[in-house]
RNA sequence: GGUGGAGUGGCCGAGAGGCGAGGCAGCGGCCUGCAAAGCCGCAUACACGGGUUCGAAUCCCGUCUCCACCUCCA
């Protein structure tokens, strides 16, 4: 293993040494499921596929576990205004974010546990943090974790208590010994639905956000494991509480702390109340998935990507290059190897193994295709092969291969329209051949031009007329 | 106030003491009947001011600007 990663908690890439040589337990806080899903949940999905394939890819075996919160203030008040069920609100939108991850690639985690399928675990959890001083009672039905028994509290952010500022908006509740304790169980609200709420010996209520992580990367990942990962606005509150509780519980808990940064529009975050949010459904329209996969690996993940007007046409160019290329190859000298297992050229493992370089990886890849074009275009079929085995492996590593089966082409599909299409432009074609052959270029150009208005788009080449879909809308 | 991060050529975006990653856009050339695709070539880029060094975008000091977290947040 000579991948390094970047660890908040120490704020230095170091080595990545599992626990366990050869296998690795991560955790990746997945989404609340209260709205739909947008870019900014779509970074830490494929952030976190990449480098569970990239574990993989290094001979590891990986237990990959993504939570879906399906519980919280959020989905209770918006499932009431929606005159729903909040299981029904949450349970939609849990769908909408899995039929996101889909589309992009994002392998299914090896487990995705509900907060609400773990609630006796929970409680466990607090029992035990309560037996060790750590968590105490106020109001019937809210449990506390209380921040001043736990000394190394701010570890993982380096933060102070006394430092940090708590909000005003919030009346501060009564029942704390410390305005930073957190809710481990919260009391149930008269006005919340009747299911909504569990009987514990501290009485009914339900889960506090962060036990709910706590908990579940303990029943699926054990008491220490690998990786602990997710945006970074979750380093604080969220991840600091876990780790604090965690700690506190007498668990070792995650050893590495991975965050993604954020995508921004005009250099500011996107959120609901600005209304920049760009929804995973409206970019699908906009863009193939494998364009959207391209733009958030373009980036180091520890950075922060703008997503300006022109990223997207941007990326479709760049993939349509490395695109036509593995099907320029692939109709020159076939393609029919698996790509899993294709060796790799070494700088792009360099890249990747120095904490996820995707972006230098993705120059590699187009290195590659600048030698394997010129390759084809000299007939060097051997050196083309050459080439196209390492793109579609380097593409494969980065979940992008174009011919893997998560991206089954709708317009390779063969409805009666499509094949009808098909014929038609190929008797365009010819007619046009016919025309070129005559050295009639203005009926050629005309019919080019044609096929061009509507929309296909015609490239000649050495095996004779070529037609698909002009890119871009 | 505390914590963390950032300012790179028209745009996006790597790198982090010494041959100017890569992509997109642009310009020139090759190829093509013309295109498209492809290939080749083309950029006084590193917020500002000092300093260290033979040499700094990269290190140090100072300044400015921006972003994130400290409340739910990917």
């Amino acid at each position: 293993m000579t991948l390094s990663l970047h660890d908040s908690a120490t704020g230095t890439v170091r080595p990545f040494e599992p626990l366990k040589p050869g296998y690795v337990g991560i955790y990746q806080c997945g989404a609340t499921v209260q709205s739909a899903p947008h870019i900014g949940h779509l970074r830490p999905a494929v952030v976190f596929d990449v480098l569970r394939r990239w574990l993989e890819r290094s001979g590891n075996q990986v237990r990959f576990i993504r939570n879906v919160t399906d519980i919280d203030d959020k989905i209770l008040a918006k499932a009431a205004e929606a005159g729903q069920p909040w299981w029904a609100w949450a349970g939609h939108w849990e769908r909408a974010f899995t039929a996101a991850y889909d589309a992009l690639g994002v392998r299914a985690p090896t487990y995705e546990p509900r907060a609400t399928g773990v609630v006796p675990d929970m409680v466990e959890f607090i029992a035990r943090l309560m037996a060790r001083g750590h968590a105490y009672t106020g109001n019937p039905g809210n449990v506390y974790f209380d921040v001043r028994s736990y000394p190394d509290y701010g570890s993982l952010t380096h933060q102070r208590l006394a430092d940090l500022v708590s909000s005003e908006d919030e009346p501060e509740a009564q029942d704390k010994r410390d305005r930073h304790d957190f809710a481990l169980w919260k009391a149930a609200k008269v006005d919340e639905p009747p299911d909504a709420s569990w009987d514990t010996p501290w009485g009914r209520g339900r889960p506090g956000w962060h036990l709910e992580c706590s908990t579940m990367a303990l029943r699926y990942l054990g008491e220490d494991f690998d990786i602990h990962g997710g945006g970074i606005d979750l380093r604080f509150p969220h991840h600091e509480n876990e780790l604090a509780q965690s700690r506190a519980a007498g668990y070792g808990f995650a050893r590495y702390w991975v965050h993604n940064a954020f995508v921004t529009q005009a250099g500011v975050k996107m959120s609901k109340s600005l209304g920049n949010t760009l929804l995973a459904s409206e970019l699908l329209k906009q863009a193939e998935p494998m364009v959207l996969r391209y733009v958030l690996t373009a980036a180091h993940y520890r950075s922060t990507l703008e997503l300006s007007d022109s990223a997207l046409p941007e990326a479709a160019a760049a993939c349509e290059r490395i695109v036509g290329f593995v099907r320029r190859a692939g109709e020159r000298v076939g393609s029919g190897q698996p790509v899993e297992d294709l060796a790799l050229p070494a700088a792009f493992v360099a890249a990747m193994d120095d904490d996820l370089g995707t972006a230098g990886g993705l120059a590699q890849i187009h290195d590659a295709v600048r030698r394997g074009n010129t390759a084809l275009s000299d007939y060097q079929d051997e050196e083309a092969l050459t080439a196209l085995l390492e793109v579609r492996g380097m593409l494969a590593a980065l979940g992008m291969d174009p011919l893997a089966d998560t991206w089954a082409n709708p317009a390779e599909s063969s409805s009666r329209a499509e094949s009808a299409l098909g014929d038609l432009v190929e008797s365009q074609l010819e007619a046009r051949a016919a025309a070129r052959t005559a050295r009639d270029f203005a009926t050629a150009d005309a019919i080019r031009d044609r096929l061009a208005a509507a929309g296909i788009q015609v490239e000649d080449s050495p095996g004779g007329p070529r037609w698909e879909f002009a890119t871009g809308n």
